[in-house]
DNA sequence: GTATACTTTCAATATTTACTGAAACTTCTG
DNA sequence: CAGAAGTTTCAGTAAATATTGAAAGTATAC
């Protein structure tokens, strides 16, 4: 009994070093510290979890768990799941990594990539005359092709199913 | 010269939302916003700039720019430039955006991927009796293992020079 | 040495962002 | 329909982050 006790404490530890970690990882993929906590929760519960579990393991307001279950929903990093009989609603999340982040790549795209793209050919019609516009000019197009560039990488990632992304760059990268 | 003026404006409209968009997304590389800005000036800047060109051009106080300089320096983003004769610092910045990206990814790699690596090593030892212990250990390791292939990624994109990085995935993505 | 021309630091403050808790709202159930 | 069980909203507040500005620090020139 006393080991089991023990194991279980490590186990807890384990957990709780699991969301701290994930939680500060966060600011990273664009998501706050607390949304990437209860992320965090449901990558390790074994079952779907209600509000007030999440309310409890996290120690953070009603409120708070519903808007940043709502975040996740909005990111497709989570899911209601709604039991037969039960009118409390439960959430899961994929535990599959690369589905994750297959995910996230989709969404930052949208957000943060695809609108400073439509920038950067609004940009290119400026007028050039001067040698000061054309030095900008040719900033801004090696910027927009950079990006056009990180673009379809990021298609090619979020197109391929599986790892076989990681299986092409492995083939190159032990050369 | 009513032509000149015109174009002129043109040009300094283009700036500003080049700073303004580089600003923004920022954030998304894991650096705020005036630090974006000011790199986003020295990028489309035809000579180094001097503390107080930076002041004026984003209309920010002196300390201001100094931190996000010395933060910019501390990334690998921005030079120092002594120019003979004068006793004011300048600073300028690599306009090729692939170094700017490699650079980049190296400093996430090793203030965000490196620790969570770290981390999730650690949490591999717990103790695992229990099928909850069981099914966290799962998880676990299924993050460690994606998170190591994308350091592996990340490596190859940082050693690899130039674009050849792209060039690989150029060729799978038509596929 | 000291006057000058700068750079750096940091306590105070402003701004932004996140969180709470309670009230309003929405079902469901008998 | 009334009450119970649950969810959502949001004004107020707390916490975190960024910014200022002035004082302290440093280096150079004479």
């Amino acid at each position: 009994m006393k080991i089991h006790i023990y194991l279980t404490m490590e186990l807890e530890e384990a957990k709780s070093k699991y969301i701290e970690a994930w939680g500060s990882l966060g600011s990273s993929w664009g998501v706050s510290r607390t949304m990437a906590q209860v992320h965090a929760l449901l990558m390790i519960a074994t079952d779907p979890l209600s509000t007030e579990e999440i309310m409890e393991a996290l120690k953070i307001s009603r409120g708070n768990v519903n808007m940043n279950i709502r975040a996740l929903m909005d990111w497709g990093l989570a899911d209601k799941v709604l039991v037969p009989g039960e009118r409390k609603e439960y959430f899961k999340t994929d535990k599959d990594p690369m589905k994750l982040a297959v995910q996230v790549a989709k969404e930052r795209k949208r957000r943060e990539l695809e609108p400073i793209i439509k920038i950067l050919n609004e940009i290119k019609t400026v007028e050039s005359n001067s040698p000061e516009a054309k030095e900008f000019k040719k900033v801004n197009a090696e910027l927009l092709q950079f990006a056009n560039q990180a673009e379809s990488v990021i298609n090619l990632f979020i197109t391929s199913n599986e790892n076989w992304f990681f299986k092409i760059i492995g083939k190159f990268s032990s050369k």
